[in-house]
DNA sequence: CCATGTACCTGAAGGC
DNA sequence: TGCCTTCAGGTACATG
């Protein structure tokens, strides 16, 4: 579920009130959430930073690290009044008496207990926004691709942060066929589509992600980013653009949302 | 290198 | 009501 957006909206919420905390204690309800690749032990550990490269949250701890990745359903959640503790995988409890829940329908999300954060990242490409990912990168590593875009878009070892809704979106907007042969793109498309991804990922944390079903904030809150797609979850219905159905196809093994007289296809 | 299928899981929605 | 299929903000891995 969550992207970068989603992911970003997380972190900014949790680290004011991580930062300086120290653990008092892990409670582990589903076993296959926590993956422990330390021998340290994390009781009496104070939280130093709270960050994120890509769709991994990174909690520094003092000389060792959390790395949680929610995929499709995983959310991370301090308790509120009526918290519904059904699908809660694991507790994160800290000296302060505060709790922070890892909530996860599908149970494929996961928290990586770790001491070089690399084991976990090193096949995960610069953040999308990290600065970085300058334009000249990005041409770079689009350069004589043979991959279609949209894979190239939802691998996370180019470039990592954009998942299924947002490829979708920075696609539309930036007039490319998710089909189109990566390699074979004109510069100044890619350019678009570089600006395009930066744009389109800033909008959406500044509306606190998107919420379709699942997502929700740390507090519980639902995003709003959603309200503004124009093809993801649109399929039949009109373009906003030249009022063309909305096509829907299966690309890279995902749903994929088009507007074929606006999205040019480069192969 | 790239495409495709499967696996990991639960639950909602649609067809019959 | 119920049974069956398909689909879902993700990724790892196996196979051509």
């Amino acid at each position: 579920m969550p992207e970068l957006p989603e992911v970003e909206t997380v972190v900014r919420e949790i680290l004011p009130e991580l930062s300086g905390q120290f653990i008092a204690d892990i409670d582990i309800l589903w076993e296959r959430t926590f993956q422990n690749k330390s021998l340290e032990t994390l009781a009496g550990r104070q939280i130093k930073d709270v960050s994120r490269q890509g769709k991994y949250i990174i909690i520094e701890l003092s000389s060792t690290y959390l790395i949680i990745h929610l995929r499709m359903t995983g959310q991370l959640l301090f308790s509120l009044d009526g918290f519904d503790k059904k699908h809660v995988r694991m507790i994160i409890q800290l000296k302060n008496g505060r709790k922070l829940y890892f909530r996860d329908v599908r149970k494929f999300g996961r928290i990586y207990h770790v001491d070089d954060p690399q084991t976990v990242l090193e096949n995960t490409g610069i953040d999308a926004l990290d600065e970085a990912n300058t334009e000249k990168y990005f041409l770079e590593l689009v350069k004589n691709r043979k991959l279609n875009i949209k894979a190239f878009l939802l691998s996370q070892k180019y470039i990592s942060g954009v998942g299924n809704i947002y490829a979708d979106e920075c696609l539309f907007r930036a007039g490319l066929h998710p089909e189109s042969v990566t390699g074979k793109i004109p510069k100044k498309r890619i350019k678009l589509l570089y600006n395009e991804i930066k744009y389109v990922l800033n909008f959406a944390i500044d509306n606190m992600g998107s919420t379709i079903s699942d997502y929700r904030d740390a507090f519980g809150e639902s995003g709003s980013a959603q309200k503004f797609f124009k093809v993801y979850q649109r399929a039949g219905q009109a373009c906003f653009e030249c009022g063309r159905e909305i096509r829907k196809i299966k690309t890279a093994g995902r749903g994929t949302h088009f507007c074929a007289k606006c999205q040019k296809k480069y192969v």
